[in-house]
DNA sequence: AGGTGACAG
């Protein structure tokens, strides 16, 4: 049910965090008249978007594709749809379709939109995100949804039929749903002239986006009727954020999260009231700098400092109660400082913030398609991104944001991020791309186009799931099933393997976990409570049986959110892996796969797991001496099984949050690996295996490994 | 002996 708000009436979100809502109307406007839809009117007058609806429609009108850069407070997300809605794009039984790339803001944007439209959520203004479709087909003109759904959408009707309008948001972030989708947009509209396409982006590269949808000099035959029409139309609002002034270091510093807290204090100590945005990289840094903070602020006490100063540090992985110290206003005499990871540059807005801190490092995914391995790294940010953390500063009154490094180390940052595509492992994306007709994927029309060797190695691992044939084209039914599980294609083979093993209900339950941030919580300074309470579930077969356990022993429970958190398990996410599990489960039903248990063979679990990940086995080769540690028994270290790769064979460690981390197993199964400032690549999630598994599993692969497996 | 950026289906 949608609630309905007075004009001006803050809108409280979901655990008390207030959401982006990339308008100017999120400000709370005191406003005393009777009449709603009056006040509502006016509010939409005020934006900068409506300053140019006359020209945002006639470009639409006379462009197959209109790129718009709109700055945050533009009202470009809420008003365009409402535009073409009122202009008669959906006239004729067709829908405007707006995405986001994420399902907060699709939510949040859809209530704001219907709320202005006068709709009930669900009617004339609706919205689609997994799980849920608040839609209804016939009566809702102008859907927003994340931009995952639109391209799922695809599958059913690959040239969108329904829509007359396609806009994509937030095209800036360059995420790899959003570049997939405009790939796949720009190739149907080839084949629907009368589609039109917005991309609207808050910054720069928008000459990129132009001249990728620009068909206008293009040789051959034409889609589009005129040369108008191919040229996309561009067009920029200005937005209504205060600008921050920037500060920099005169040295470089040796550590940023002393140097943060450090240039915290200070600005709490001699500068006006408003509260103070740190950015550093991870929980631990996070949790780090509150301690510091909070320790400062019992010296600052001492002194004769009017506020006093509320730390507060805010990441994905903490639980809902403890992220509203964030979000929720500081008492009265108190200077809150919220240290965050990214989280707070795109995700969540903190009102209030007037300072921000930061310290220009984020971490990063990287591919190296070499090894074929993914890991996480800290790296330096791009001058974009520092712009838009800034930007953080400057939505109540001119704010400043201290950089923590030299203005010259600055201008040596690139300018904008590498999109995710160019960074990340590909399977899943090409799987998509290969079930939506897209045959050569080295011909596919990509914004930013991947490496080569990554498709390689993405081509590699569908052939050795069976997904494609030798001819690299989709296999029935097996590829065409594993393109329609929302899930990565090794885990959707799990899936499918454990129907025939006879233990899909245990494999669903693992598939849905690993599908979710870490079920664990990890309280500061209580490592070893967590320790405890997870050797409770803790078994040789490795983490995701053991995460097997925890699951069912919530089950017994009741699901009951007090028993999770006294056993240090995260009841938000387990509700959310428990959603994931019921549609997985669904899925596997229309696709025929007899859903049982394993009634306590653990080993068919494991052979099911096998055939999904395979590719991600590995062998005890050594123990080395530990250069950190000497007196520790030593290192493990593992070898993949499979790497046709040229370069160097990658060491790996089992990571220390494992349940095996102590001990040695021959042969493992990992889901992922994250590399460590000492240059390890460490496993996450694994599964402890027999030799013999492999072969069986992938006896196209294993033949001779598991051969020299055995003579060892 | 030692720890998990942010999203999406």
């Amino acid at each position: 049910m949608a609630t309905f708000l007075r004009p001006g009436e803050k809108r409280p979100g979901a655990f008390g965090i207030t959401f982006d809502l990339d308008a100017g109307s999120t400000q709370a406007l005191p406003v005393f008249n009777k009449n709603e839809r009056l006040a509502l009117e006016e509010q939409r007058r005020r934006l900068p978007a409506f300053q140019h609806r006359r020209e945002i429609l006639y470009l639409v009108e006379h462009h197959a594709t209109t790129v718009i850069v709109g700055e945050t407070g533009s009202g470009k997300s809420t008003q365009i749809p409402q535009y073409l809605l009122e202009a008669g794009w959906c006239s004729d039984g067709r829908m405007v379709a707006c995405t986001q790339p994420r399902r907060v803001a699709v939510m949040t944007v859809a209530a704001r939109v219907a709320e202005e439209a006068g709709s009930v959520l669900g009617q004339t203004v609706g919205y689609g995100i997994r799980f849920e479709d608040v839609t209804t087909p016939g009566v809702t003109k102008i859907r927003f949804c994340t931009d995952g759904v639109l391209m799922r959408e695809m599958f059913e009707d690959p040239l969108l039929t329904q829509y007359s309008v396609v806009m994509v948001d937030e095209a800036h972030e360059r995420s790899l749903a959003t570049d997939t989708l405009l790939g796949l947009l720009k190739k149907v509209q080839r084949r629907r002239p009368d589609l039109r396409i917005i991309v609207a982006s808050a910054t720069l590269e928008a000459d990129k986006v132009v001249s990728f949808f620009d068909t206008s000099t293009v040789r051959g035959p034409k889609a589009l009727p005129s040369d108008t029409m191919r040229k996309p139309a561009l067009l920029s609002i200005e937005g209504r954020t205060h600008s921050s002034q920037i500060h920099y270091l005169e040295r470089p510093c040796s550590d940023y999260v002393r140097a943060a807290v450090q240039t915290a204090s200070d600005i709490h100590r001699e500068d006006a009231p408003g509260d103070i945005l740190i950015f550093l990289t991870g929980q631990q840094e996070c949790e780090d700098a509150v301690a510091l903070l909070e320790e400062e602020a019992r010296k600052v006490r001492q002194g004769k400092a009017r506020l006093r100063m509320a730390p507060a540090a805010l990441y994905a992985g903490l639980p809902a109660a403890a992220q509203l110290a964030a979000f929720e206003p500081a008492p009265r005499g108190y200077r809150k400082i919220v240290v965050a990871t990214n989280i707070a540059e795109t995700s969540v807005t903190i009102e209030g913030v007037c300072f921000v801190v930061d310290c220009c490092f984020a971490k990063q995914t990287a591919y190296n398609p070499l090894t074929g391995l993914g890991s996480l790294l800290v790296a330096p940010i791009s001058r974009a991104s520092a712009a838009q953390r800034a930007g953080r500063a400057g939505r109540l009154r001119p704010g400043h944001c201290f950089r923590l490094c030299t203005e010259a180390d600055f201008q040596q940052l690139a300018e904008a991020t590498v999109p995710e595509m160019q960074r990340s492992e590909l399977a899943s994306t090409v799987l998509q791309l290969k079930a939506l007709g897209v045959d050569n994927m080295m011909a596919f029309d990509w914004l930013a186009p991947p490496p080569a060797e990554t498709m390689v190695r993405a081509l590699e691992l569908l052939h050795a799931l069976g997904a494609l044939g030798a001819d690299a084209r989709l296999t029935s039914p097996l590829g065409q099933h594993l393109a329609e599980l929302p899930v990565d294609p090794r885990l959707g083979r799990a899936l499918l393997a454990s129907g025939e093993l006879g233990c899909a209900e245990e494999v669903l339950t693992i598939v849905a976990m690993l599908s979710v941030q870490s079920v664990w919580l990890s309280p500061h300074g209580q490592r070893k409570a967590l320790d405890a309470a997870k050797s409770k579930f803790a078994v040789g077969e490795g983490d995701l049986v053991s995460g097997l356990n925890a699951w069912h022993a919530w089950q017994e429970s009741g699901r009951l959110g007090k028993w999770a958190h006294h056993h240090f398990l995260n009841h938000r996410t387990l509700l959310r892996a428990a959603d994931i599990r019921a549609q997985l489960t669904h899925h596997l039903r229309r696709l025929g796969i007899p859903i049982r248990s394993s009634e306590g063979d653990v080993i068919s679990v494991q052979k099911a797991l096998t055939a999904g990940l395979f590719m991600n086995a590995v062998q005890l080769s050594e123990t080395t001496v530990d250069l950190q540690n000497p007196s520790s028994s030593g290192i493990n270290v593992y070898k993949m099984l499979h790497s046709s790769g040229p370069g160097e064979a990658p060491k790996l460690r089992v990571h220390a949050s494992s349940v095996l981390a102590r001990t040695r197993p021959q042969y493992l199964l990992f889901w992922q690996v994250q590399q460590s400032s000492s240059g390890w690549y460490e496993m996450q999630d694994v599964t402890a295996v027999e030799a013999d598994w492999l072969p069986e599993a992938a006896p196209h692969v294993f033949q001779r490994i598991g051969a020299r497996a055995h003579i060892q």
